[in-house]
DNA sequence: ACATCATTGTTGTCATTGACAACTTCAAAC
DNA sequence: GTTTGAAGTTGTCAATGACAACAATGATGT
């Protein structure tokens, strides 16, 4: 008889992974309402309390999911700006592209934008979270400050801002990413420029 | 023995409405998933299953908090309208009044603006909800027209501008809510300058 | 008046779930 | 080699959402 060559070794070995990829494709397909721990281990073909040795909590799996999301967010608004310095220093350029990869990110990953919004960690990770929007704000404000440094952005405390300007993206991500917006292309171009010049005429 | 006294009367009236404020003060106080059907039932002085007389599903409830809010919102919204139409026609202040009345809005519940642009709801009532959206960029829609008409707002799609703005009210309601800044007045009074001059040197 | 009947509430039950406790397997460190 | 701790397992519990079957109430039509 075979049946004792066990089908997976009795440590799975990378189980922590597995479930935080499971959970995502879960919470993109199915919402995060239809996230069960005990389906996760199922998919994994653990016990149902082996996720418990991962996460403390079915909340800490969603802070970890948030957290990763932030971590690839940011890996994204960083590639637009490597990509964009071996051009010129167009300073709508760089805003177009970084608000190219937010809203890219908002539309393929619309359910973990939310999740990564939730008022709903635990404090600690709370903090982190915020520190991860500080880092993404950041990533503004260089872009501003640059822009300020070259003369193509008013003068003014950049970090103010940078808020702003974060603000419109987060805004406009959410938006497009929630109602069916047709044309997301065009309208990104049209805020981005809006931003720039304004609505005043001038 | 008075025992055969009921409390209650057999059918309590207004259960409908008493769940669903019941249900508001548990989102706001202790978070979406604090929400339990029983719980709510039991707060009201009323059997496990009372709930489902009133709304089918979980979600149905959380769908008609979500509806609840828009109205609310947008109500808000139209009193700035109003409250400035006895004022002077200045664009920029009409802007400030909306953009007070959102980020206020925002700040007092912003639980459930998380729950009103969750993006899990049921097909008919995400209808419902899309077109409350719609409702509420038409709103900015007219102070953007109007503010054409007076020449005071560049030319251009009306549509694409509202919806540029109404991105930027969001996102900034948004951030306001979610992370801790204190000087919300300051910023948002910054953001609505930025609107309208813009980012570049004039 | 009064029978009917839809509405609203009730009890009972079920499968699923998250959390925890107690036990086992394995591998690495000493 | 043994000890020790991380990772996985089974077993159990209370809470929950959903549903079915039944009861009370009040409105409607004649």
């Amino acid at each position: 008889m075979l049946e004792d060559m066990p089908d997976r070794p009795y440590h799975h070995g990378d189980l922590r992974s597995v479930l935080l990829s499971s959970a995502e494709r879960t919470l993109a397909e199915r919402g995060p309402g239809a996230l069960s721990l005990r389906e996760l281990a199922r998919e994994a073909g653990v016990s149902h309390a082996a996720p418990g040795r991962h996460f403390k909590d079915k909340q800490a799996l969603l802070d970890a999911l948030a957290l990763d999301g932030f971590q690839r967010l940011r890996a994204s608004l960083e590639h637009a700006k490597e990509t964009r310095d071996r051009s010129e220093t167009d300073t709508r350029a760089y805003l177009l592209g970084l608000a190219r990869a937010y809203v890219g990110f908002a539309l393929s990953n619309a359910a973990l934008l939310d999740l990564m919004y939730a008022r709903k960690h635990d404090s600690d990770v709370s903090d982190q979270l915020a520190a991860a929007v500080g880092d993404m704000i950041a990533i503004v404000l260089n872009t501003i400050s640059e822009g300020q440094r070259t003369g193509e952005i008013i003068e003014g405390d950049p970090m103010t801002i940078a808020f702003a300007v974060a603000s419109t993206l987060h805004g406009f991500a959410s938006f497009s990413a929630n109602e069916t917006v047709e044309d997301v292309e065009e309208n990104l171009d049209a805020v981005v420029r809006l931003l720039m010049t304004g609505l005043e005429p001038r």
